[in-house]
DNA sequence: CGATTCTTTGAAAACAGTCAATCTGTGTGG
DNA sequence: CCACACAGATTGACTGTTTTCAAAGAATCG
């Protein structure tokens, strides 16, 4: 479990065995069923989750009960509430497992401890969080930009393993369209 | 104009007069007109922009000509292609004044220098990085959540200055709806 | 298998977009 | 100071897209 995350680390900066010896200190594997709440709407986000195997979702439920897939997220990506780890306030969103899945956890005086003592990983956490921001822009922009179709096909090409994971009725919601409409634009090719 | 921004700093970290002077150092005070670029697509994006006055838009223009609102900003608030300024690639994206505008510009190496230097104005730096990506976050979310007549509701409650100042056009291109939609929802009540 | 969940399909209604014309307010040049 | 031009906003009639509600058909899991 934790060697996925040392893979991911490796891939991205350079970290001698003392600073591996660190991290693993301050990492908590933890594994989740499928449908298995990481984090529910009214809890405080306490960790960062960077997931070393599964997939997961963060969905927000609207006073109708209709869920909003805000992201999804699959091996060797992060999430959390940032918002509610940052400010301690309670979160609106919903985290959960879509398949059976293996996350580490971090708390938020780890990763500042370990931010501080690894430069290297410090500037990693802050290059995600600059690719975040990036990729939540470019939705923004996709999202008043195009019709649901070409939504839809934006979203098989730059994630294609998520279009063949996630329950359709998920990825509509991703989308903001009904499952209705994806299934039948789908349909017509 | 740099002092729009001394009282900006002050409302959020201590510094001392060294520090105002080493940042005044770098800052470059810019004045633009109504419809004056200060990004154009194709150019790499070379400042961070502080705005002391006026307001600005960063907006896409798709294949048929039409130009998408990414986010507005005035007073006080900063712009930039953060993902053209990081990759130092051409971007996509256009910012230009709505009104006359007065902006404090600073190149990459400025801000990397001062956050190093100062590093009270590196944590503001990276406290604007997670506001706005928490505020591109909500917007997603608001985004696929909600009709029409709802994004436009809460647009004027959270931006009630932008919703007076902005052409409606604009506040359409921002929603993502057209402006004659925005027109009849608005007249409607 | 049987039960549950997910997806598809149909018909009608609601919603948003298109195109064209008109109206309004602003600012400019004569 | 007026007349005009121009950009922005509104309105009408129509078209097209998406939602809604209901039912039936697959697929999956214990």
């Amino acid at each position: 479990m934790f060697e996925v995350f040392k893979e991911y680390l490796l891939q991205h900066i350079e970290l001698n065995e003392h600073d591996f010896a660190l991290l693993e200190t301050y990492a908590h594997p933890k594994k989740l069923r499928k449908r298995q709440y990481l984090l529910q709407e009214g809890d405080v986000c306490r960790y960062n989750c960077f997931i070393t195997h599964g997939l997961m979702r963060m969905y927000a439920v609207d006073q109708k009960g209709e869920e909003h897939v805000i992201r999804f997220a699959s091996e060797n990506w992060w999430i959390s509430d940032r918002e509610s780890i940052i400010s301690g306030l309670p979160s609106r969103f919903n985290i959960d497992a879509i398949e059976d899945t293996e996350v580490l956890l971090f708390d938020k005086a780890s990763i500042d401890l370990l931010m501080h003592q690894i430069p290297s990983f410090g500037k990693l956490i802050t290059d995600m969080l600059n690719k975040s921001f990036v990729t939540f822009q470019n939705r923004v922009h996709e999202s008043i930009s195009y019709n649901a179709e070409e939504k839809y096909t934006k979203f098989v090409e730059r994630y294609p393993a998520f279009a063949l994971r996630v329950p359709q009725a998920m990825i509509a919601s991703y989308l903001g369209i009904k499952p209705e409409t994806l299934s039948r634009l789908r349909s017509k090719r």
